[in-house]
DNA sequence: CCCGTCGCATGACACGTGTAACTATATGTG
DNA sequence: CACATATAGTTACACGTGTCATGCGACGGG
């Protein structure tokens, strides 16, 4: 035992964590009248004066209830839980770091405790199993989850009332909260299009996890383009690098295309000085646009046109979440969370 | 019962999540059994015959332990808790992210399940107790959390084991994982001490939750400053929007400086421009310092020198964590996590 | 005086797990 | 044969909480 104080007068004195017992003896009540005080049950049940004697106690141990103790006997937690991709991330860009952020604070409105869950070593029901172990609530895997159906399966199991994917593409059992990569690449297209170009580059980055939205993206570009004739789609893989994108810049005159999607601002950044440091025009000899409309685009000389997703409706998700998590029986719902819209500027 | 399924021969059907008395059963075993085969405790006590049928009946139910019945047990859980910012957040930044996902893979080796908390309602206190209620065995809280050392107080009351802060400065009681802020700016102000400049200019930006990191900046230019005479420091508040930039450029000429530390490089990229487009050169009229030393900085033109924290040892920080968690008793310890080093370019 | 009612508080159980203590059956050992 | 010893399990309890059913005293109506 070692506590700081030298004289203790009772000999059992244990300073661990104060239980609800511990609540009742000091306000010399049952415990199942604290427990009644404590969650706001006391209504008709419990005089005031014992009441405000048991908020006394708890407060004067410094009682914080305990939540594994709750969950148990309750037999499902307010736990809401965010996965983390198991590829080592795309790329959280600052709008998605916004917007999670925004989710959790209107859940934590809602009353539930949401929580990022870290890496786990295994992908699909393995991963779940780690996740099914918390019983959350409700599970919201972000785009990367390599979330299968099997897993669903085994979350739905173990509880969890509510399962969700923020993602590209749907999950058999699963909500689905989508965020359409692909009407994205197709508006960049459509827009390139509009202006005359013709045949289109497409910047593939090479980074791990990024081809879930790359992939899409180009599609996206693709559908657009059979929409016209004589045109021609041309992915082009690049890393994240000055000297990738040099290199791309000095295969450009044989490449025999008029303008580039690149992949979003970050790369159209690093192209662009690559394109300019080569003696290339902007948008002359080509057109170049972007996506997220970051800062960065209007920065940029010539100021880069750029794809972006509107901001996405928060208040509509947690009203899902929550209403899932209450109705758990109810059929898996779809939603488009997004419009995508094109920010027109000089480059392209 | 709103089962999907009409007919359901047995009478006692509870599809219910499995609990370990249901594999008990089906493996024809006791409860004890199955507990000791599934945490690995059966050498010498189970026949392997037993373990596989264990083990297959697990399987076969899908059965997931309930870490809420098994932290109440144990009298603690293996979470380890990364605390949000109260403030709407500090932008964080790339390479924070990417040491954040290190850190928590990290700790999922060493066995612990690494989860960041939402955000919650209160300050201080308040915030502890809802951390409080999870029981974790650590908590690790990111800069901007609003940790008081009554805080750290009732996390450990509650039976945390080790609380750990990563941010400018120590809290008492709790271990310390220092990122020095102020060396950061001490080294920018020397670098263009250095070069000759004695008229610094230092943005803060008016971001909410970045003052923690602007003010710190600030003060470490001043100190390298006084280390030279004849030097003169001007704070230069600063929103993230072209026109605020613009402003800026335009009130330039009657500040009488010769030089920037723009918080970081991405407010380096945005007054650079701004000045530029206000015909002053760079880094003839005004030399410009940016910080992170993002790809962004040797993209610009001139290429931006910047400062940066080396890349912060994730492996002596889980250690820490380990060893704190294995001895609670031990004094806090306060750790400086990273060297500052400037990357010098064309900009100043 | 008895019975129903109301206000206030309590006893007791269940949630699912880990593990110490114990039992029962075989295996040597003197 | 008696006795230690290993093998293969089981029984029983504790963790902290929420809540149903119950108890107890007082009050009012018949």
């Amino acid at each position: 035992m070692p506590s700081g104080m030298t004289q203790s007068p009772e000999p059992t004195s244990p300073p661990a964590t104060p239980t609800s017992t511990d609540v009742a003896r000091l306000a010399g009540v049952s415990r199942a009248t604290v427990s009644y005080v404590l969650n706001a049950q006391a209504a008709g049940r419990v005089s005031t004066r014992t009441q405000d004697r048991v908020r006394a106690a708890a407060e004067e141990l410094g009682y914080v209830p305990h939540a594994a103790a709750r969950t148990l006997r309750a037999g499902h937690s307010g736990l809401v839980l965010l996965t983390t991709p198991a590829t080592p991330i795309p790329r959280i860009g600052a709008l998605f770091g916004d917007f999670l952020m925004e989710l959790q604070g209107a859940l934590h409105q809602l009353g539930y405790t949401s929580v990022w869950h870290g890496p786990v070593a295994g992908a699909g029901e393995q991963a779940a199993r780690a996740w099914a172990e918390l019983r959350p609530a409700a599970v919201l895997a972000l785009p990367g989850t390599g979330l299968t159906p099997s897993a669903v399966e085994l979350l739905k199991r173990s509880g969890t009332r509510a399962v969700l994917t923020l993602g590209m593409q749907p999950v058999a059992g699963a909500h689905a909260l989508l965020l359409d990569q692909e009407m994205l690449g197709a508006r960049a297209g459509t827009h390139l299009l509009e202006r005359g170009r013709r045949r289109i580059g497409v910047i593939m980055p090479t980074e791990s996890g990024l081809d879930l939205f790359s992939v899409p993206r180009l599609a996206g570009v693709r559908a657009a383009a059979t929409l016209e004739t004589g045109t021609h789609v041309e992915p082009l893989t690049l890393d994240c690098t000055e000297e990738s994108a040099a290199e791309l810049a000095a295969r450009w005159p044989r490449l025999g295309l008029d303008s580039l999607f690149a992949y979003n601002d970050e790369y159209a950044m690093l192209v662009m000085r690559a394109f300019q440091d080569a003696g290339l025009a902007i948008p002359g000899d080509l057109a170049i646009v972007g996506a997220d409309d970051l800062l960065l685009a209007r920065l940029l000389r010539p100021r880069l046109t750029s794809v972006h997703f509107d901001t996405i409706p928060t208040a509509r998700i947690v009203g899902l979440v929550d209403r899932a998590i209450r109705e758990p029986e109810t059929a898996p719902e779809t939603h488009q969370l997004t419009r995508v819209v094109v920010a027109a500027r000089d480059s392209g």
